[in-house]
DNA sequence: CCTGGAGTTGTCCTA
DNA sequence: TTAGGACAACTCCAG
């Protein structure tokens, strides 16, 4: 072992097992683990507020396992690698690659800077399955559907790295635990937010990579089993829950990936299994999309959608956020997004609807909120999924397909354990008018304590005719 | 180059 | 009550 430190830059992989630039750096030497917060190159695609709580009680698990020995920087990660590199004589560094544009651009440039500077620079892939380039077509051009971009183009190519366990010795530097040039605590990061909102998101998660692998275990042995039709109903425990442990990279996709794999190969819920892994598979393809579009996160991926017709109304989009639509499934999910930081996926694709079909309001006023407040906010996720629920994606949802917010209620939250749950002021409304309670009977009402416009919402819209709407402005874009 | 099947997640109307 | 077809036409993609 050489007497010069490696660093090990620490991005969205923010655990010790199977983690391969970590591995390769720990051993190469010494390693000085650290992380940058990078604000000023990320520019428009800055964290969110609950990303950033939870990074910060991420990085706090992270210091934890490292004893204490992570380093915290702010600012360019570019200005902040060099002169470290420097002041330690780093013989290398060493990193997972990320995929969001502004990070390939930093990357790049970083790479070759540091190598003028004679330091070895070495990066991984640690967080998706297969690198985008190198699923594409025959010809060489990137899928733009799921269902071949996986089969075809993911299934059969040669399958995803096993995981790798934690690195077998790590020898942290300095071993004095000196404070270098620059380098700050983690609270010097200032990610937790002045509110007091994180508080209720902390009471439903617990970031860091010891969370993450029960939550994968949990998921396996109680959660996989029914996973096919339970995953649609968000008072079901059959969802993952993975998708903030992912995204820091606190558990890797590959561990997810051979966690479910195994149990299809012993024979076991073969059906669940695959269902689950192409859930995966969407986080790939979303990858692949932004990857290949960089432009994915503003443009429309379809041209012809820079003419639709969108409405412009702040109160609107100021009552979907704050769940106060009227329509008692999207207000639950709306308020579960706020109180907890996640929303069901079902949910997600129903509120989706409401706000660019119903209410007609721009994809990006969804996206722009949903990257506020999801703790699993990730830019390809995110601008992928909008754009798909928009009808401007790739494999985009047909133009007729406008969710109904009182039918799936019906469908998907039969009980309604879950829509009364987050909005407790319909909990005594029978079921049957609980997801269209304008329809209800005037002393139904009264028994349950409700006064429509006084203690519920009356619908903002109405479904029916703003669906027509809808279909009117999809029809206005046709050969255009 | 041409061909034809297929395309995550729905709703509404009719018989 | 329930099942099936309509709902644009298009692009994607493999053979």
């Amino acid at each position: 072992m050489t007497s010069s430190p490696t660093i090990h830059w620490f991005r969205q992989d923010l655990r010790l097992s199977d983690n391969p630039a970590l591995c390769a750096a720990a051993a190469a030497g010494a390693v000085v683990p650290i992380y940058i917060l990078d604000d000023e190159t990320a520019g428009q695609d800055r964290m969110g507020s609950a990303s950033r709580w939870w990074l910060h009680h991420s990085l706090a698990a992270l210091n934890t396992s490292l004893g204490g020995k992570l380093l915290f920087f702010r600012g360019d990660a570019a200005t902040i690698l060099a002169s470290l590199v420097t002041q330690i004589e780093a013989a290398g560094v060493y990193w997972n690659r990320c995929y969001e544009p502004w990070r390939i651009t930093r990357d790049t440039a970083l790479k070759k800077r540091l190598g003028d500077l004679g330091v070895t620079v070495e990066s991984y892939n640690g967080s998706l399955l297969w690198e985008p380039w190198d699923i594409v077509k025959q010809d060489g051009t990137p899928y733009r559907v799921f269902t071949p971009f996986y089969r075809r183009g993911c299934l059969s190519a040669p399958p995803p790295r096993q995981p790798l366990g934690p690195p077998p010795s790590l020898d942290l530097w300095p071993a004095d635990g000196k404070i270098l040039t620059g380098a700050s605590d983690l609270a010097g990061l200032g990610l937790l937010p002045r509110h007091a909102w994180q508080d209720n998101i902390a009471r439903h998660w617990t970031p860091g990579e010891t969370s993450a692998q029960a939550r994968l275990d949990d998921f396996v042995q109680t959660g996989l089993a029914g996973y096919k039709e339970g995953r649609n109903f968000p008072a079901k425990p059959n969802v993952s829950r993975l998708s903030p442990h992912l995204h820091f990279g606190e558990i890797s996709a590959n561990q997810a990936w051979y966690a479910v794999r195994d149990v299809a190969d012993s024979g076991r819920l073969e059906s669940d299994a695959d269902n689950f892994l192409s859930e995966l598979g969407w986080r790939e393809f979303s990858h692949s999309l932004l990857y290949q579009f960089p432009a994915l996160p503003r443009a429309n991926l379809q041209v012809k959608f820079d003419g639709f017709p969108w409405a412009d109304n702040p109160d609107h989009l100021a009552k979907w956020q704050r769940g106060q639509t009227g329509y008692p499934i999207v207000d639950a999910a709306m308020r579960e997004l706020w109180q907890t930081g996640y929303m069901h996926n079902r949910l997600r694709m129903v509120v989706g609807s409401f706000l660019v079909k119903n209410l007609r309001l721009h994809w990006h006023h969804g996206e722009a909120w949903f990257w506020d407040c999801l703790v699993d906010a990730d830019l390809a996720n995110n601008s992928a999924s909008w754009q798909w629920i928009a009808g401007c994606g790739a494999d985009a949802a047909p133009y007729f397909r406008v969710f109904n917010p009182v039918t799936q209620g019906q469908k998907f939250d039969p009980d309604g354990t879950f829509t009364r749950r987050f909005v407790p002021e319909l909990a005594k409304l029978p079921v049957k008018y609980l997801f269209n309670p304008w329809e209800a009977p005037a002393h139904i009402l009264a028994d349950a304590g409700i006064v429509l416009g006084e203690n519920y919402p009356r619908p903002i819209v109405d479904v029916k005719q703003s669906r027509e709407a809808a279909l009117a402005a999809f029809a206005s874009l046709r050969n255009s």
